[in-house]
DNA sequence: CCGCATCCGGGGCGATACTG
DNA sequence: CAGTATCGCCCCGGATGCGG
């Protein structure tokens, strides 16, 4: 039965003519820009999928996010052939919103340095500190692929001196990275010595030449 | 007397070892840009400057994200001998959110063409879309200040090729611009004709050829 | 199993009063 | 002027239920 009562407050609004306060408005609650995250990174996904890539979330605080996001024209449903359930995927309106996150991602970098015991994890938020943080030094030679092997595969790949990430496998990877999240990091950041990596925890397999080929696209403080 | 309960909890952390959650962890709450935000196109202010400047704001809230904000190192309290109260200003890592806002501002740009009659303003709040929005399209000539009078004066000025802002008064503006802000926005932006303006109680003194050297910097969607 | 809806306890938030 | 204190309310978090 549909819940006539259940209005679901659009957010309490800063009523200010300011575009900063419009965009909070829209983004600035609890969980949203998160959601949006996964949704950029690991394309559409299912109600569970956006569970598991947000641990921590209550189910009812997912279904009400979704709601206001669809409301405001962020994301939309869509049945897709390949999977018998809803899947949920941004609108170009939401897309723009990678921008936005791609700059509170820089801003966050020196927060990424160490990593809490308490600190949950998931694969493929590697891409976006991967694709901000690091550059192709020599762009005009063949591309290459690096694996990050762990509960999730993520696929690194050099592009046009950029670096792009995919959700895994890789056919034949000229190295595979496994091990803990901030080392995985440290490593392909050059902050860590591989061989400091693997003292630590690290797996490599491949040619250790390749990482020669990253450099931090930006100074990246700790 | 100091009440030892007031421990002030840090906001809830999302715990993801993630960029984005990180930053949220630390500007994700209620209040808290919008603070950085008066910060950034105010400068320096007093406890009585916010509050005037974030209109709804509890005062017990803004004391909370004030000594958040210095405790996540973002701002800092100084006592400047022009006036006799301490001054709240951005530490350099607090300015590196101008970014972020930037992007926000940038994203909300379709949310700022209408304005509620519930939407409270304040003149400088016109700073962040206006730089954003607006250019000069002939850099090569004269600079040009515009005036947006109001309850605040927010002086307009061509920057090789881009536009600055801040605080008035003027000294022999070029033109001044009174109004609704939503219309001083039309009109600037060029979504408003002149005319039209005036009709709808827009009041513009100085030659409207200034008005023509101005172009919107970017697609400004409605 | 998936996609929610419902219920409930706690705390963040909002409005106001008050004080040095 | 610059906050602190207090008090409701409602958002949030966690658990559970439940139809498809």
């Amino acid at each position: 039965m549909v819940n006539a009562a259940s209005i679901l407050m659009p957010m309490r609004s800063y009523a200010q003519y300011c575009g900063l306060a419009k965009a909070l408005d829209v983004v600035g609650d609890r969980w949203t820009l998160l959601i949006v995250r996964e949704l950029l990174i690991a394309g559409p996904c299912r109600y569970t999928d956006l569970l598991n890539g947000l641990p921590g979330i209550a189910t009812n605080l997912l279904s009400d996010r979704l709601t206001q996001l669809e409301a405001a024209g962020l994301i939309r449903q869509a049945v897709a052939p390949p999977v018998a359930t809803t899947l949920y995927r941004l609108t170009p309106r939401g897309e723009e919103l990678r921008e936005v996150i791609r700059a509170l991602g820089r801003w966050a970098g020196p927060l990424l340095g160490q990593r809490l015991r308490s600190d949950t994890f998931r694969g493929h938020w590697l891409a976006l500190p991967l694709e901000l943080y690091l550059a192709d030094r020599t762009p005009q030679r063949a591309p290459i692929a690096i694996v990050r092997s762990g509960g999730e595969i993520l696929v690194l790949e050099t592009n046009l001196g950029g670096i792009r990430t995919r959700p895994g496998p890789a056919d034949r990877p000229d190295a595979v990275l496994s091990g803990p999240p901030e080392l995985v990091l440290g490593v392909l950041l050059g902050r860590i010595d591989l061989a400091a990596g693997r003292s630590r925890g690290l797996q490599f397999e491949g040619d250790p030449k390749v990482l020669g080929r990253l450099r931090p696209a930006r100074e990246v403080k700790t």
